[in-house]
DNA sequence: TTATCTAAGAGTAATAATTTTTATTAAAAA
DNA sequence: TTTTTAATAAAAATTATTACTCTTAGATAA
């Protein structure tokens, strides 16, 4: 079993993802890990974030034909992904007794059930004002 | 509006889609058909797949990180994935009652939510049976 | 039937996100 | 301090998918 250095790139990483509530993308969070160590890789950022992930530190955001996700919080929470900019928030578990999954055991092919996986999407704030008033503008 | 043609290789392609309860790759699908079509292109079956899609006729499953499959079956149903192989099948919506997703209309961000996917990931019944004979193997 | 228009085809190149490789550096153990 | 090897930087590779270019062939009109 390899054990875990703790290195300054993975701590700084690691620092500016919890920073914000956002979820940004590998490439975003290089951008915002490069202005505090400029000769940074994206391929240690990539690295770091497979790493904290796999330890549960972190939680990665899979979405279809998308880019990956990172969210600071690790804890098992529902996301939504405004169709039209892409952006991702949480959605929170105060809510979640509006839905409720319970999970069969096995599938009909007999697939023995371990996990169900929920994403949301829909039209964030931003991109809803924007486009009412296009809307508004046009007639 | 630009037209539909009813083309040859359009045909087979959805022919060989709905011919198997399965939900295969492009490329796989793109070998099946290059068994009727030996000179058919792989940027025809994704075109093609992309198109029919679009229409409705069929259905794209994207899965995170994954290669995109397809569904002949256009109607809304959930799959379930295995974790091991990567294979795809369909949950029954007879199994529906087993779990029930009520969308908020609002997240707590003020998204307006507009759809909710469901993704199963399992082992399926192969890869279990596998993996047992290895285990009683190894002891 | 024949001419015309253009969607769609074949084949190939390009794209883009992510991963791997290689040589180097630096945590942490000895 | 020396040694070990995980982690880094930088570049190259990978892989699924899409775009491009030129050609073919459905569909419609003459």
């Amino acid at each position: 079993m390899k054990q875990l250095r703790k290195t300054h790139q993975r701590e700084i990483i690691l620092e500016e993802l919890c920073a914000n509530p956002t979820h940004p993308t590998a490439d975003e969070l290089y951008e915002r890990v490069r202005r505090r160590l400029p000769r940074v890789s994206l391929a240690t950022v990539y690295r770091n974030l497979e790493i904290l992930s796999d330890l549960g530190i972190i939680q990665k955001i899979e979405t279809a034909g998308r880019q990956k996700r990172y969210d600071g919080n690790p804890e098992r929470h529902h996301h939504i992904r405004c169709l039209h900019c892409g952006r991702v928030d949480d959605v929170d578990m105060a809510e979640d007794s509006e839905f409720e999954i319970k999970m069969p055991e096995r599938s009909r092919h007999g697939f023995r059930v371990m996990d169900v996986k929920v994403d949301f999407s829909g039209i964030c704030p931003d991109c809803e004002k924007e486009a009412r008033a296009s809307r508004s503008n046009a007639h």
